[in-house]
DNA sequence: CCAAAAGTGTTCATCTTACACCCATGG
DNA sequence: CCATGGGTGTAAGATGAACACTTTTGG
């Protein structure tokens, strides 16, 4: 086979925040470029000498700079012959969960821009960008159901509140508070602190974190997480 | 950012077979070329103009002379920079499952040969191949418990104890007759047929299909499979 | 009548669901 | 003392696990 190929393969990152009953979606806006103000994922092609994942974080950082919590390959882009008009592009998405709380994105800069979008409220995008999130959404939508991703949405130290206002944001499901605690304590991954939160108004709330190591230990001795209310 | 990408981009198939309590992998050999004598996986070169579906099917063509009853994107590999000697090559694995009983595979051509494989019983593969297998692997165990792709491995009509073995092979388990076929038929997406088997000995058993429609529907208003014994 | 595989029900334990009241704090 | 959100238990129903004998056929 002669290898005259003349395909580009770039990366593209998802990355989703959560903050106060809202998944929101990490967005750019190039200045220049053929994205010129047109808002997109974060994402750009891949150098030769790099891997993957590589690119994918290096585009996070010099888009966005940001690191992100959790990071896995979403799907690769590549049954739309004409998804970039320019020439025939691949693109290897990302899906990507950061706690957005306190995170400091890339300012406007001269060379783009970069927000927060909730889910709800998404502007136009670039390509088919919309399409790879959907694609990304569903998989956070189950994801969330089968493994303890939810917590690298939040800070390292979180209500249960928070935990569960996440999934009944993302679910989309209204969950009974007692069941949804008896359940997630029982797995025994998740652990009191001594402190409380600063709170407006009501009872003061114990603040919790999740015990990776633990989960990561059960997890080998066949213990499986799930989460899904009827 | 100057697009001087060297970057090649492949499709590789992970074709999986079942017979008689075997789990089986097609894997071709190449009698020219980089591959000369080595077993690997189905695959090739995307070309500039067909997408990554059309590419694997193509190979899946050209290469072994078959149509697969189930095929779904895996994984992406392009994680190493040196996977193939020649240059960089990043590769979109798919995964692929077939009714092998009564399927004929490109004879041993001048060109290439192909066979099926125990999964027990690998040959020593090509590049990373071994790797992109025991991903495959993984996704066929998981996806089983989850997804009614069992009856893509077998005939269109087939015996509750092929089903059930089926199972107890490619997870490892010991499943209880009683209870697989009480589950199983409680989702309502199987059918018995008139026929009966033409069995060697013992009492002769009932023919079942698979009701796909049955299973879209029933799914579209929230069903969800699932086979998870003890 | 024997060997071989198919077919079938019940009981007990566990998990899931539904549901409502009291508690601690700040203003 | 009131408003606000935090924290907790129980009973009924549904689901899953364990388990052994009878049926039909061919040889």
């Amino acid at each position: 086979m002669e290898l005259e190929q003349h395909i580009k393969i770039a990366v593209d990152a998802i990355v989703f925040g959560y903050t106060e009953n809202s998944l929101n979606v990490l967005l750019i806006k190039q200045k220049y470029g053929i994205l010129k103000n047109q808002w997109a994922l974060v994402g750009g092609f891949v150098q030769d000498n790099e891997t993957l994942n590589n690119a994918v974080n290096r585009e996070l950082q010099e888009e966005a700079g940001i690191k992100v919590n959790y990071l896995e390959q979403l799907f690769t882009f590549g049954d739309k012959l004409d998804r970039d008009p320019r020439f025939r592009v691949i693109s290897v998405a990302y899906f990507a969960l950061v706690n957005s709380s306190k995170l400091i994105l890339k300012a406007d800069t001269d060379a783009e821009d970069a927000k927060w979008f909730p889910i709800k409220e998404l502007p136009p995008l670039a390509f088919d960008h919309e399409e790879i999130l959907q694609t990304a959404h569903q998989r956070l939508k189950n994801k969330l159901t089968y493994q303890p991703i939810g917590f690298d949405l939040l800070p390292k130290e979180f209500l249960f509140s928070d935990l569960e206002n996440l999934y009944c944001t993302i679910l989309e499901k209204e969950i009974d508070r007692r069941n949804f605690r008896k359940k997630i304590l029982s797995f025994g991954i998740i652990e009191e602190t001594e402190k409380f939160s600063p709170k407006k108004s009501g009872r003061p709330a114990k603040l919790f974190k999740f015990n990776k190591l633990k989960y990561n230990k059960l997890t080998n001795e066949g213990f499986l997480f799930e989460i899904n209310f009827a």
